[in-house]
RNA sequence: GGACCUGUGGUGCAGCUCGGAGUGCACGCCGCCCUGUCAAGGCGGAGGUCGCGGGUUCAAAUCCCGUCAGGUCCGCCA
């Protein structure tokens, strides 16, 4: 304790008592989370606050019932033998002699507060006030607070300045879909809330804050999951004068630092490993560390093959171990997942001890069924997945099925973070024909790749790097580009128009031309990294009042109508009715 | 926009496959009893449009169709 946790009206909190304070007369306050009463001479209450329970021995009947909010004052003492409770923090000592003070009454909770029961998750956000009072809630958010201040001091220590951004910001219509904000004082006008602090922070290393942060609110319009929300905070950072690996330095201490903070262990260096390795070995650019099961290569195996199957520019393998006990029901599952994510279809060989067992096996050359058997490590008992495809699309699916059939729940220790570097500068194209951004359109290209932008772009890396733990995307950050005809080379090959490019960018362009610094950054979802390591898959569990997954708040109702004046106001048109 | 899972007193479940009276369990709630309990105990009681609408049937919580809500995922998330 740091500080003084006694106020004008208690001395001390409930799960603090101990038998240092015997003899004390103190009052605590509190909810009360369970009465016993034995007649009209004795009553036990326990007493709740956040740090715990304590025991408070009321001699006669008191007219409270759960949570109720009391004050109750009382003599410290040490339990009379026999009656110590091993499982209370509290459990040696208890209130004896206590007078009770109701500060509030309560009506009977819709739910128990205790923590044996799983509530309905509708339930819990309906009435999320009274689920933030259980322990689960109160311990998630308040180790979420120690990450925050642990980065804050991680950051402060490297020399960062915490530098907030607006909220209301212009309309820069790319990426995300944005929350739109009418404008009362220019009728027909918008704002628009960010996606993230991204233009503004590179605009503080023009205006020489050499290296800033910020933990940001960031707001995206786009359709919610597990692990995302409309609205979600990360970590922004940007600095000057530095390379990609100055910038991953100073996040992996950051992380590290908050990492340790909880668990109170330092997790081991992050690994790096460039996006196509992590492709070719997990099928994914966000791979799970946790679980080995790498995708194996077969395509010189089935190089001319005869089975048509099987015949494709890339054969990749995956080995499940055990899994040859798979039922035809779950092949039929993992066979429709694969065809779900694009593959025209996926075959399966059980390794057994007399060869090969699958309704391919008959057709395969002796190579084949050995380059299959041999696969990763082989053991008998095993099930070897396979797809044949172009090459991106047979390692994503097996991928998948990685995850699938092997990724234990993600907030599951051990902590496996992994930097992803040297991803291409572009995903492929539009249905305009135009190059897409993989990262966004101020992201340095690979020095030595450069030369092949109009030439071969698609061939071309770029300096982004994204931080990974536990097959999770913590984050992305990149080198920016921080010189004016490079600039102007890739907006062209994005097909962004000078017109274009000034029209939505004009401001930061226009700043880059008063002595931009080379600078780079990077951003990290504090949500995810907390729901990890408070062991949650779902980040709801780390935020006070979240949305559900259509978007809705079920404690206030929003989002809801605003009323005729307010649309006025806004000279906004009454909406029509649904349907 | 799409796929799948869930919906039964205040809470958590069972019942649904194979239709037969709102049947059951635990917690909570209300009343009474109880001087060492701590998931206290004992006795009694109240509390339900089985998410909603339609269909099939002599009969629907149960089968079928639609719809709403919550969840997981695909698309989307530079």
């Amino acid at each position: 304790m740091t500080h003084d946790e006694a106020t004008s009206l208690r001395d001390l909190q409930c799960g603090h008592l101990t038998r240092g304070d015997e003899g004390r007369r103190v009052s605590v306050c509190g909810w009360v989370a369970k009465r016993r009463e034995h007649g009209e001479h004795l009553v036990f209450l326990d007493v709740r606050d956040w740090t715990g329970v304590v025991q408070a021995v009321v001699p006669g009947s008191v007219d409270v019932r759960a949570e109720y909010v009391v004050r109750v004052t009382g003599t410290v003492s040490a339990r009379p033998a026999g009656t110590v409770n091993e499982r209370l923090a509290t459990g040696q000592v208890e209130l004896t002699d206590c007078e009770v003070e109701v500060l509030n009454a309560a009506e009977a909770p819709p739910f128990p507060l205790d923590e044996r029961t799983e509530i309905d998750e509708a339930v819990r956000l309906r009435f999320r006030y009274l689920d933030l009072r259980r322990e689960p809630m109160q311990r998630s958010l308040r180790t979420r607070a120690l990450i925050n201040r642990t980065l804050r001091a991680s950051l402060d220590a490297q020399g960062f300045c915490e530098i907030e951004t607006p909220l209301l910001w212009a309309p820069t219509p790319e990426g995300a879909r944005e929350f739109v904000v009418p404008s009362r004082l220019h009728p027909g006008e918008f704002y628009v809330l960010p996606q993230s602090p991204q233009i503004a922070k590179q605009l503080l290393m023009v205006g020489g804050f050499d290296r800033y942060y910020q933990i940001a609110r960031c707001l995206r319009d786009e359709d919610l999951r597990a692990d995302r929300q409309f609205e979600f905070t990360q970590l922004d950072v940007e600095a000057s004068f530095v390379t990609q690996d100055d910038v991953m330095g100073f996040v992996s201490r950051a992380v590290a630092a908050a990492a340790q903070a909880v668990t109170g262990e330092a997790p081991e260096a992050i690994a790096t490993m460039s996006w196509a390795e992590a492709l070719e070995r997990f099928g994914t650019d966000k791979p799970d560390l946790r679980f080995a099961m790498e995708l194996g290569d077969l395509t010189a195996a089935f190089a001319g093959t005869g089975v048509a199957a099987l015949a494709a520019p890339c054969v990749k393998g995956l080995r499940v171990p055990g899994g040859a006990a798979f039922a035809r029901s779950r092949l039929d599952a993992l066979t429709e997942q694969a065809r779900a994510l694009g593959a025209k279809g996926l075959a399966w060989f059980k390794v057994g001890e007399g060869g090969l067992e699958s309704p391919l096996a008959r057709h395969l050359s002796p190579a084949e069924a050995a380059a299959i058997a041999a696969l990763d490590a082989p053991a008998p008992g095993d099930l070897v997945l396979v797809v044949a495809d172009e090459h991106d699309l047979a390692c994503r699916v097996l991928g998948a099925l990685r995850v699938t059939l092997g990724a234990p729940p993600v907030g599951e220790g051990p902590y496996r973070y992994a930097w992803i570097t040297e991803f291409p500068m572009f995903e492929g194209v539009d249905e305009d024909g135009n190059l897409v951004a993989a990262h966004h359109p101020f992201t340095m290209p690979v020095a030595e790749d450069l030369e092949r932008l109009e030439s071969d772009p698609l061939s071309v890396r770029s300096q982004a790097y994204d931080l990974v733990l536990n097959g999770w995307e913590l984050g992305s950050g990149s080198v920016r580009i921080h010189r004016a005809d490079i600039q102007s080379r890739v907006f062209r090959a994005l097909g962004i128009g000078e017109e274009e490019a000034a029209a939505r960018f004009g401001f930061l362009l226009g700043a880059f031309r008063y002595g931009a610094p080379p600078h780079a950054g990077f951003a990290f979802g504090i949500d995810r990294l907390s729901a990890i390591l408070v062991g949650e898959e779902n980040i709801r569990e780390v935020i006070a009042f979240p949305k559900t997954q259509s978007g809705t708040d079920l404690m206030t109702g929003a989002p809801k109508a605003i009323t005729a004046r307010q649309l006025r106001e806004l000279r906004l048109p009454a909406p029509a009715p649904r349907g």
